[in-house]
DNA sequence: CCACCCATTATGTACATACATTATCGTTCG
DNA sequence: CGAACGATAATGTATGTACATAATGGGTGG
């Protein structure tokens, strides 16, 4: 504790000269940014290097305070993030343990297929092929609205410097979105229009292979029976539906790609 | 501040008779939960509502603090968790707005294959088709790591009820995992036992589709150019690479779903 | 008038304190 | 001996206080 107020005062950065030793107990600290991230990259990396072992249990807050020669809040805020990224398992009396079996999830990135276009260098262009107001169930049933609820759809092509990549076919609940009624849509792609617009809180997503049919074949400017990515997403807002779309991609012309979520060890710079 | 004081020793649950009007200002706070559980559920409900539009500014943490009488430390956590969620975009001196443009991800869990089969109640198999033991750039190269270094290749077939559902084609780092060497799978599969034993940090995906080669579609039992998904995926730990898969599997057997992943308002119960 | 500088403001971190919550573990009682 | 119970140890939450950090925006001097 005395140890600390010698360097009160001292937040952040500019910590240089002071290295665990000034701490205390000599468990390496490096000095650089918050304690608390100094704390979490100091326990995880006992984690990551096997020194504690998954099921293990850690010292408990206390312990790692004068460990550390940090408070038990520092402590707490550090080894409570570790918690709520994964690395962690916390029980009340029983005390803190490295997570087992981390099952782990990948992040794919959800771009504007624009964006995509665009970074590459690409010109973009989308079409809108088709566009008709209904009602659920006339020719169309969106499982998740009621019958007779209002609906747009859109049909629409994406093209990469003129050459057709992606196939979108969606759904507009016109209930929860009744402005795009009036939207024409002749300078903005829907996808943007409503990302932009509406608000939403939730999404699922599937994503499958597929051969392409004779018509979007035709469409893609592929040969029929190319394998395509096909990725159907639902948007909801307040737990009603907002759009469902179906986007087709040819298969080498498009893929996606991401990195582990939970990723404390990147964001940790380990 | 007062009103506080009535209610301390009162924590987490059982503050049932105590809904927003007891705070001071008449702005809702549901009285279940951690205060700054509360007061998360209460800004994201304003914003997923629109009272609180992109791009706008909130009040901050003093106006917030005296709004929903709480203490500035409370409002702080409350409101950092969103910003680290995505819902915030927080700025010294500027103040906190609400993010724009939402980019979304999407989280795709990573199953073990035999864990999926077995979900499905099926009965899950695989096959070792192949094994070798070589140095990297002969007749194969791990593009990330150096010429020389000793690789474990595996080819593997997984089976659910006895049909082919999956290719497996995988290089183990030995630098990395020795033990790998020695161990016959001869009951656990490569990836799951990997998993288990391997600690791993980082990992990177993408995911194609892909038309089965002649020689793929004999294995997998389907005709040649069947559209199949495929998930190439590199796996590091310490910034070193540990194993790098191939899986290929057939479109209509199997699919990728998840659902959108800073998902504070399902959190939140929203 | 523009560039620079500095006061101000809002967020960020750290520590101390206090009490709540929870589940484990040992003890006691039937 | 087993079930119930209560002390206890661990994490969880809330507040107060203090100071650090960053950047905005206005004022000042050239």
């Amino acid at each position: 504790m005395s140890d600390r107020i010698a360097e009160s005062g001292v937040q952040g950065l500019a910590r240089q000269g002071l290295t665990g030793q000034d701490r205390g107990s000599g468990t390496a600290l490096d000095g650089k940014g918050p304690l608390f991230d100094q704390i979490k990259r100091a326990v995880a990396g006992q984690i990551l290097r096997g020194r504690w072992q998954a099921g293990e249990r850690l010292p408990n807050e206390e312990e790692l305070s004068s460990l550390y020669g940090v408070s038990r809040q520092t402590v707490h805020k550090a080894i409570a993030l570790l918690a709520r990224e994964g690395f962690l398992v916390r029980r009340r009396r029983a005390g803190t343990f490295v997570a087992t079996g981390r099952r782990d999830r990948f992040a794919l990135p959800i771009e504007d297929i624009g964006d995509v276009v665009a970074r590459d260098g690409r010109v973009y262009e989308f079409r809108i092929r088709e566009r008709k107001s209904l009602r659920n169930g006339e020719g169309i049933r969106w499982p998740d609205l009621p019958d007779g609820a209002p609906i747009l759809t859109l049909e629409c092509l994406h093209f990469s410097d003129g050459m057709p990549i992606q196939h979108e076919w969606r759904l507009v609940n016109l209930d929860a979105v009744p402005e795009v009624a009036d939207e024409p849509f002749d300078s903005m792609a829907p996808s943007r229009w409503l990302v932009d617009r509406v608000p939403w809180s939730s999404a699922e997503h599937t994503v499958r292979a597929v051969n392409a049919t004779a018509e979007m074949a035709a469409l893609l400017g592929v040969e029929p029976g190319t394998a395509c990515l096909s990725i159907r997403r639902q948007t909801m807002h307040l737990s009603r539906p907002i759009t469902l779309v179906h986007f087709l991609s040819v298969g080498d012309r498009f893929s996606l790609s991401g990195a582990s979520i939970t990723d404390s060890a990147t964001e940790l710079n380990m």
